[in-house]
DNA sequence: CTTGAATCGGGCAGGATGCTCAACGGCGCG
DNA sequence: CGCGCCGTTGAGCATCCTGCCCGATTCAAG
């Protein structure tokens, strides 16, 4: 998420009306927030030009697919196979997320699995990857927090 | 997330149509899924109400809203004080995830912050709580993969 | 001051909505 | 097997909304 357009009170303010109500119209949205029609589609379609707000899909979650599991896989990489090992890590659809991080191991990877073998057999194709050296796996025991950004909305919204 | 309700092939096309285009009206969808107009229209109500389709704030990008840096932060917790730390924890807007996780610590954080300096006061705001006993934060140099389910969907749609 | 971008209010031609209804088909149960 | 339940279907109603366009106004930057 490298340069995304930095949002306003206005725009932050049609995300929370959304986040309360995904189907509210332009026309709804506008009245409620005392802007033109023309504003909020403007502004809709600036934000989701700009990447300030994602894909669709971002919204489902992977346990109703048949992924209740999610785990936090530690993955170190050789450094001379740096790129095809990512494209690799690319193409196995269960890794749901993936940074490339300071500390031990080179990247962290969120993995949606159906179950513990599952998880087991999804890491052990990551080792299979040249340039996967080492994967170390922590198991999420309980979502506690679900992803969430509301807080943040409503700071820039000014409430 | 749990129990949520599982997703069939035609629900997940449903939602890979919306993936491609966020704005389709469910008549649109009815006819380029060839079903009845009434069957998307329940179907979506359905993933609503069930869990499976998540809040619409889920697609907003936390760099948008002036927080670009990313961590990950290993809480270890005094298991006396659990719950009210997780409630204190909780009014931290900047944790935008949190998971209860095997491994040396008991949980794992996904934490966003407008630079370094914020992120290091985040850190020791968090080491003030009540029952927060250590922090390990690992940095985010680059969204390798950003979240995406696509693929799982795909493979429940039968693609 | 000039310029460009954003907002505003209005409008056009066409389209969509939430909800209701009755009928039908499939499935599970006794 | 018969029955009940649930989901899907197609149709319709009254109401509402859309993408796009336009000219005028406002605001910010040079």
């Amino acid at each position: 998420m490298t340069s995304v357009n930095q949002l306003d009170d206005l725009d932050a303010r049609i995300l929370l009306a959304l986040d309360e109500n995904p189907d509210a119209t332009v026309l709804h949205l506008a009245q409620t927030l005392g802007v033109a029609r023309n504003t909020v589609h403007a502004r809709l379609r600036r934000m989701t030009e700009g990447g300030a707000l994602g894909s669709f899909s971002k919204r489902v979650a992977p346990a109703a697919l048949g992924y209740p599991l999610v785990a936090f896989v530690w993955i170190a990489i050789s450094q001379a196979s740096d790129s095809a090992a990512m494209a690799s890590l690319g193409e196995i659809p269960e890794i749901v997320e993936m940074h490339a991080t300071t500390g031990d191991a080179d990247l962290l990877a969120k993995v949606v699995a159906r179950d513990p073998q599952h998880l087991h057999s999804l890491t052990s194709r990551m080792l299979r990857i040249e340039g996967v050296e080492r994967t170390s796996t922590a198991l999420s025991l309980v979502e506690a927090m679900p992803h969430r950004v509301r807080g943040l909305l409503e700071g820039v919204a000014g409430r």
